[in-house]
DNA sequence: AACGACCATTATA
DNA sequence: TATAATGGTCGTT
C-alpha cells in the first residue's frame, strides 16, 4: 500500500510518497504531515550516500517525451551537471521541453533535476526555490561535467 | 480535433 | 539586450 512521510532539509520539508521500491512523489514544501520516509532520503540529504537504490521514480516509465527526460536526466552522476540542451539531444526532444519536464517532475532527487543547469553558466530554475538547487548542488560538491 | 498560451531554453544579431 | 524559433502540454472551444 502506498506510504506518505517525511523529512527535512534545511528549513525545507521534503515529502516522500511511495509504495514498495517505486516512488510517486518528492516535493519540497514548507510544511508536511510527519511520518517515516526510506531510509535512501535521510540517508541522501545528510551527505552520506549517493545513491537511491533501489528505489526508483515512478515519472520514467512510459514512452512519451517527459518520461524519457526523466530517464536521461537520471542518468547524470553525483556531482555532475548538464544542460537543458544536452538533455535534450539525449531525450530527442527540445530544450524547451526538458525545461518543462524539469518543472513538473513530480520525484526531485530521485530524478535529480537540480542537476540540470542553463547553457550560459547560469542555474536555470528550481521550484519552488531556487536556493535549493544551490544548496543540493553544494552538498554534491559540483564538479564539471562528465 | 484544433487552437493558442505557457514555459526552469537557446541561437542569433 | 532583444527577438525568433522551438516542442510538448494543457485549457478552451
Amino acid at each position: 500500500m502506498m506510504q506518505t512521510g517525511s523529512c527535512s532539509f534545511g528549513l525545507w520539508k521534503v515529502i516522500v510518497s511511495w509504495e514498495g521500491n517505486v516512488v510517486y512523489q518528492v516535493q519540497f514544501v514548507r510544511t508536511a504531515p510527519e511520518g517515516p520516509v526510506p531510509v535512501q532520503f535521510t540517508k541522501f540529504l545528510a551527505g552520506r550516500v549517493d545513491s537511491f537504490d533501489p528505489l526508483v521514480s515512478a515519472a520514467v516509465s512510459g514512452d512519451n517525451a517527459y518520461s524519457r527526460v526523466y530517464a536521461a536526466v537520471s542518468k547524470i552522476p553525483y556531482g555532475e551537471t548538464r544542460t537543458y540542451r544536452e538533455v535534450a539531444l539525449v531525450a530527442d526532444t527540445h530544450p524547451r521541453v526538458v525545461g518543462n519536464a524539469m518543472a513538473r517532475n513530480p520525484t526531485s532527487l530521485i530524478v535529480p533535476c537540480h542537476r540540470v543547469t542553463a547553457s550560459d553558466g547560469t542555474l536555470g530554475g528550481f521550484t519552488p526555490d531556487l536556493q535549493i538547487k544551490r544548496d543540493l548542488l553544494k552538498m554534491e560538491g559540483k564538479k564539471k561535467r562528465g
